[in-house]
DNA sequence: ATGATATCGATAACATATTATCGATATCAT
DNA sequence: ATGATATCGATAATATGTTATCGATATCAT
């Protein structure tokens, strides 16, 4: 068994973010201090579980007043890894891509997009959102020069594992794959799929309920 | 104990859309019989939980022959709902609303986003990739007249819950959210959401966990 | 035909994640 | 000060999901 104090198991770090928006907005109204009652409350999930989850985050609660709002936003963000921001770089500049690009909203949770690759010579030497668009060739120097360790695939299905490895290859340690396609890795490498095919199989599921 | 035998876990339903984009690649080659064994392999899963996910689907394999590929993909399609189309409307025609509208693809997983809406009266009356954008205003009348049961949410975080509660009113009955807030809805109501935070969340684990 | 083997499908063991229980403690009202 | 109460945090119970085991069966080679 491995107990690693490190350790922190994937259901519950992908909450932490839910956290973290609720714990902002309630900043934002002026609340210094919740309890995990509340915030299981309105989350719609188990006081307990919000217990655990937040005793992961190092904070301690107060019996009667609940956790100090403040020190929970400081740790999750922590935690998260959103101070120290990464630095990645996008392949395909399609709709996807440029939707991906032109989203301000990913330096908040420590994600910078710092340049983009496409093989469509009209697109490169472009910049969008401020992000310059470089011919593909050009990946492996870029990358491995600029050091950066997360890759976001947006190309179509079947370029996808060609884009993989060579992303692989430039130095990338961690990928996240818009492509409805299941990558091979190596095992230290960590493929993170965005799988709107799989919430839209939630969704359709149901509905077949309902009727 | 609920033994309903319609019941999938979620995650087994999650990876149903694996399945399918890998075995639509197999029949592609002309392999007309795979096993699980083989399945399990190329998609780095365990080969029992293969068998039991399409057992699921009420496929038979045979002994020493696996699985028939076209019969596996009929009735995953049929599971999945990607037959009967879906249809849905989007809210919210900023960069990602815009690229939703014009991802092709979503036909293929039964999905079909026939209007959309914003606030802002400059995008309003145009066409996104066949798309009418309407003004917001005018979701009520439309969603109950074409009986929608689907809603993609793509407005900032702040107007999000307003919208959910325009949409439910309006008649659907599951929404796809991609704004960062929890929504509240009643308990009939499916909300799934698209997580982008989350997946970051689990790459940056990651990233430290390398270092 | 017969035996070897790949594969299935069912059951059982295990791991993980969620939920319930309960004593301890800080705050608040009296 | 004192007692009532909300809340925490630890431990236990349950549920869920995953993996291992094993007998049964269809195919293939001899």
């Amino acid at each position: 068994m491995r107990t690693n104090i490190d350790s922190i198991s994937k259901p519950a770090l992908r909450r932490m973010p839910h956290y973290l928006n609720y714990l902002y907005e309630k900043k934002n109204d002026g609340v210094t201090h919740i309890s995990s009652t509340v915030i299981a409350e309105e989350l719609d999930l188990n006081p307990v579980k919000v217990r655990k989850d937040l005793a992961r985050t190092g904070v301690i609660g107060k019996p009667k007043t609940g956790f100090d709002v403040d020190e929970l936003i400081l740790n999750i963000t922590e935690l998260l890894g959103y101070n120290n921001s990464h630095e990645a770089v996008l392949v395909g500049v399609g709709q996807l891509g440029r939707a991906l690009l032109s989203y301000k909203g990913f330096a908040s949770y420590g994600l910078n997009i710092v340049v983009a690759f496409d093989t469509d010579e009209s697109i490169c030497n472009r910049k969008i959102n401020g992000k310059k668009v470089f011919h593909l060739s050009k990946i492996k120097e870029l990358v491995s020069r600029l050091k950066i360790r997360i890759g976001v695939i947006t190309v179509p299905a079947k370029n996808a594992q060609d884009i993989c490895d060579l992303l692989i290859e430039s130095g990338v340690l961690a990928i996240w794959n818009f492509a409805p396609v299941h990558l091979k890795v190596p095992d230290n490498i960590l493929v993170q799929n965005e799988n709107m095919a799989a919430s839209l199989a939630i969704l359709s599921q149901h509905l077949k309920e309902k009727r």
